[in-house]
DNA sequence: ATGAAAGCGCTAACAA
DNA sequence: TTGTTAGCGCTTTCAT
């Protein structure tokens, strides 16, 4: 083994022809006489060859790689997207780089260095709507959006129907009976927040339900921030007998909060949540939850990425995926 | 702006210099007349000429990205540790490719791509020992492990002291009064499990405690084997009164089954976790825990790769980072 | 079926 | 200080 990687020339030269007929035998192109081919698969073997990914993105103007930002890795929802597209990324032949970014100036920094220097071949971006990071993505680049798109349809995006998954939770909180049912809502600048508050006026509405303003709360996703909500609702006249938290870390931090107060649950208070974390089922009572497959999302998201570098999906597509109700015992004794 | 990236060469023409003036203007080498610099600096204005960073690679021979590889991408502390990583890679100037591996052929397989295609500079391996692929990694190239390693002493690695997090944790117990303790671990073929069973061991053995085998139980980190574990646990003759989970989310799985079982926490059975996730405090009750930097795992991981690629640093390092006790009711009423 | 030549966009080494 | 000449390792014409 020679201390320098050893190169296409180096192939050539040890099994006795050009360059470029090794160049045809590492792309499986046909035209190659067998028995050429073995001579150069034994010289590459010999050599311990190996292309290189830069010469190779180089020569053809593409990186192979996929960039995915979003505003942290750690979330639970964000990672598993994040996951889903790392493999999806990978079947395809593709890395995926992902990124997190804070603030509209981290995100636009980032982007202009992972787009402006060609680093890769195209974009996901996790939650466009969370300060004004859609719009410094620069056009006629491959981009999809994750998560909710819902003021501008001219673009690519893949995520939950969250208005549909509010309404569902919503309608279910309804069949047990309730009549006064409150929301803590993610923050009102993400589209997703403002889907699902739809989805549960929509609810309300169909049902004859009256809507009082004063039983929604905005929460930041945090479960500190659900806890909050419920100190505040607990302040108002008199509690709602059901809560509807746009996602299960908000009703976590409900259901303590309701818990330490003394509620019963689900008797005095019913709690229903938007995800389903793995740990949800853990939660005191077992939290009942709209399911939603995040990693599925990834995966869309990342075929519909190259199906647009490859030009082979049409320009914008919008893609929603429905999320599906797992009854546990915050909402239902008999709930599991 | 013309349809096609302008490279080095339109922009000398443009400002009437040669390419490599270019290069030395964008590379800021001091040795350009102010004068030219401007004429350069408007073209590339102008243009908007952007540098390729493939182009750079393949001058340099360096791609300025590293590539981390996890068991998966949505564990929160795996998580916390990649975004650590993250940050601090593109503090240095590069950028983290994150991939999951859930098996040794699959890790096998994404190393040979990562280091044989010369994708990267260099890897961050999490959990080199979960299964063989600490030995799939090949000799001479820039590798961090993170994760205890404590049976190779000639690599390099960040982890938490795990020894010593396990041994404060039972001290913990042992101070409250705690006899008969209790063990969930991660799985034994894991340096990390067996560090952390140590320090429990030392810690029963300093205290004059005797060491039963029957209350050392294995899990696999998940809150269903926290679960399965306690269900065993009840099983045996009489229950312990403490128990040390080497993880949080095992730790949920015990609590929340201890409370379905009709225990009283603490009262009845007392349990301290490792890992402090953002919601351990919501559990109920709030579990102490021993909290550990992941994020800063992540950050020094990824400096001692740096250098290692930088050969500023001497070959192998190990460094331990340490944990520390967060109170709270899981263990003793006044904890918080 | 194979080879020769040119080029991808940049940097490094040397010359002027 | 600036320009010229070679690569980096591969792919893509176009010949043969």
């Amino acid at each position: 083994m020679p201390r320098t990687r050893s190169t296409i020339r180096d192939v050539a030269r040890e099994a006795g022809v050009s360059h470029q007929t090794v160049s045809r035998v590492i792309n499986e192109s046909a035209e190659v006489l067998p028995e050429t081919r073995a001579r150069v698969e034994a010289a590459i073997a010999s050599l311990g060859f190996r292309p290189s990914a830069i010469a190779r993105s180089m020569a053809h103007g593409r990186t192979n790689t996929l960039a995915c930002i979003a505003p942290n890795l750690t979330d639970y929802t964000l990672a598993s997207v994040i996951e889903g597209a790392e493999l999806e990324a990978r079947r395809l032949g593709y890395f995926l780089l992902s990124s997190s970014a804070n603030d509209a100036q981290d995100f636009h920094a980032l982007v202009d260095e992972l787009v402006g220097n060609r680093r890769v071949d195209g974009l996901i971006v996790i939650n466009p709507y969370i300060d004004a990071r859609y719009e410094s993505v620069p056009q006629n680049f491959p981009v999809v959006f994750v998560g909710a798109c819902s003021h501008d349809k001219s673009i690519c995006s893949v995520s939950l129907d969250d208005e549909r998954a509010a309404y569902d939770a919503t309608r279910h909180l309804i069949a047990l009976g309730h009549q006064r049912i409150a929301m803590v809502t993610g923050p009102v600048e993400e589209d997703c927040s403002r889907d699902r508050s739809d989805g549960y006026l929509r609810a309300l509405q169909e049902a004859g339900l009256p809507v009082e303003p004063a039983l929604t709360i905005e929460g930041d996703w945090s479960a500190t921030s659900g806890k909050d909500a419920m100190i505040a609702l607990a302040q108002g006249k008199h509690l709602p007998s059901a809560i509807f938290a746009q996602n299960d870390r908000m009703a976590l931090g409900v259901l303590h909060t309701a818990r330490d107060m003394g509620l019963r649950i689900p008797e005095q208070l019913a709690v229903i949540g938007v995800d389903d974390m793995p740990l949800s089922s853990y939660f005191d009572p077992p939290l009942t939850t709209m399911h939603q497959d995040m990693p599925q999302i990834g995966r869309e998201a990342t075929l519909m990425l190259v199906g647009t570098i490859n030009k082979t999906v049409e320009a914008c597509t919008q893609m929603k995926l429905s999320a599906h109700l797992i009854m546990r015992q915050s909402t239902s004794e008999g709930g599991n």
